[in-house]
RNA sequence: UCCCCGGUAGCUCAGUUGGCAGAGCAGCCGGCUGUUAACCGGCGGGCCGGAGGUUCGAGUCCUCCCCGGGGAGCCA
């Protein structure tokens, strides 16, 4: 019999195969058994039926949840099974018999529970749709980048310095040194990008905020960008593209997971239909007032502001020009006011919140000094990246995009926890 | 760091005014010829998070601690 995918079975109607996978249910009826496998692409009903081997049926009866197994038989078309398609079932093979009860039942858990048990906890029937579509969109990152001529280019993970200022770093000892895990790889593109001209890369970057929400990690994945000769305006039409092509790639590529964690296609490419929108800080703040939730002018936006503006348009809507006191030191400032900045963050809709945070960045050294000493840094570290200015700077943009919070937006997911198959929280490095 | 909620069977939870520790699921045994987290009958299963206190009597009330969850701030 000939091994197949579950997923690829409506191509094999009416012939014998052969699937390897893992029991996930099986239910009975009087004389007739269901054997629920996965495997990996998908779920498939086997039935045991009238006529077969005893000892098919011994084994259908006894094998616990979990057991690994080889099923064979005749695939047919079925409106009662899920899936649409099922195995009339001649043969059964177990691989590996567990002699304990699988920890994950088929019935509610606690969060906590599920995350001690998150090596586990993937195998279940939301949770692997979840990965296939983490999966699609990372590829449709990397796939929107090739195309339009990007060259991959790693950033360090260890680093000696800050990028955001801000944000708390993981410190480590490096042979007696102090360092850091990076919290982007941002400063290092706009190296390469003045070697290849225009460069990504996707990797884990680290925030040792105690952030305690539905929308953050502590590890998370960042797909950041940096191209010369790119300003302002061409930085958030690129950003507005690569969302576009991976909302429209995960929804081709990716349509019946999407359905599996009841997520609506249709929602996900009409949000991306028309262009995005475009508000500036002051109009953010305006329309934020208006909606009824209190801010000062100048204050970034905290997540009640941040969900009013995600319910406002219906689509992703870009938010330009904030104050250059609250972003970092390395944004080009606003020429038209001097107190702004060229950047823009990108809030997705529904309340899913900011997936992209990009800006055009200083390109003269004398002003870039000026803005390190304005945000109290010491510029000797930061001294190969202000040298970039010396040799041929040009104007250039960039920015990161948050693959979990992208995969919860594309997923409706509620939790971030769910996007990435081990979630480092605060206070959860198990397992 | 702050605010709120919770911790009782392997899991999810109920437990009244302080008065004998409960259910569903899972497991095991049996039944059912198309199940959809199947269903029906039976059986086993407890350091009530920990320490102290009040009381004739504490899962229940009080104090402290530990652990978990939700949210805020910060950010992607």
């Amino acid at each position: 019999m000939k091994v197949v995918s579950i997923a690829g079975l409506g191509h094999h109607v009416g012939s014998e195969v052969l699937v390897q996978g893992w029991l996930y249910n099986k239910r009975s009826s009087g004389k007739v058994r269901f054997v629920l496998v996965r495997d990996g692409t998908g779920i498939v009903q086997g039935v045991v039926g009238p006529g077969v081997d005893a000892q098919v049926f011994a084994l259908a009866d006894t094998l616990p949840q979990e057991a690994s197994l080889k099923m064979g038989g005749m695939v047919r078309a079925e409106p009662r099974a899920p899936g649409g398609f099922e195995l009339a079932v001649t043969y059964l093979e177990p691989i590996h018999v567990p002699t304990t009860p699988f920890p994950i039942g088929l019935k509610e858990h606690g969060v906590g529970f599920l995350m001690a048990h998150r090596h586990l906890w993937i195998r279940s029937r939301r949770q692997t749709p979840l990965l296939r579509i983490r999966d699609a969109t990372l590829w449709a990152i990397r796939s929107f980048f090739r195309e339009r001529g990007f060259v991959a280019t790693e950033a360090p993970v260890l680093v000696g310095t800050s990028v955001e200022g801000t944000t708390t770093l993981f410190p480590l000892d490096y042979f007696g040194t102090p360092a850091y895990l990076s919290q982007s790889g941002q400063l290092y593109l706009e190296a390469t990008c003045a070697a290849l001209g225009k460069v990504y890369w996707i990797g884990p970057v680290f925030r040792a905020e105690k952030s305690k929400t539905r929308r953050h990690l502590i590890e998370f994945w960042m797909a950041e960008a940096e191209q010369a000769f790119l300003d302002h305006n061409g930085n958030l039409a690129l950003q507005e593209d690569l969302v576009r092509y991976v909302v429209e790639s995960v929804v081709a590529e990716r349509s019946r997971d999407l359905a599996e964690v009841e997520r609506d296609p249709a929602l996900l490419l009409q949000e991306v239909k028309e262009p995005f929108a475009r508000i500036t800080y002051d109009e953010a703040v305006a329309a934020i007032w208006d909606r009824g939730v209190a801010m000062e002018v100048g204050d970034d936006f905290g997540a009640p502001a941040e969900d009013a503006l995600s319910h406002l348009f219906g689509r992703p809507v870009f938010v330009e020009r904030f104050p250059a006191s609250i972003k970092p030191f390395y944004m080009k400032r606003d020429p038209e006011r001097p107190d702004r900045v060229l950047c823009a963050d990108l809030i997705a809709p529904e309340g899913y919140g900011e997936i992209i945070g990009g800006s055009q960045r200083v390109d003269t050294e004398e002003e870039l000094l000026a803005q390190l000493r304005e945000a109290n840094l010491p510029p000797e570290p930061y001294q190969w990246y202000t040298d970039l200015r010396r040799w041929g700077s040009v104007p250039h943009s960039g920015f990161g995009l948050g693959v979990e919070r992208t995969v919860q937006w594309l997923t409706g997911t509620t939790h971030i926890r769910e996007t990435i198959p081990f979630p480092r929280t605060l206070d959860r490095l198990y397992p």
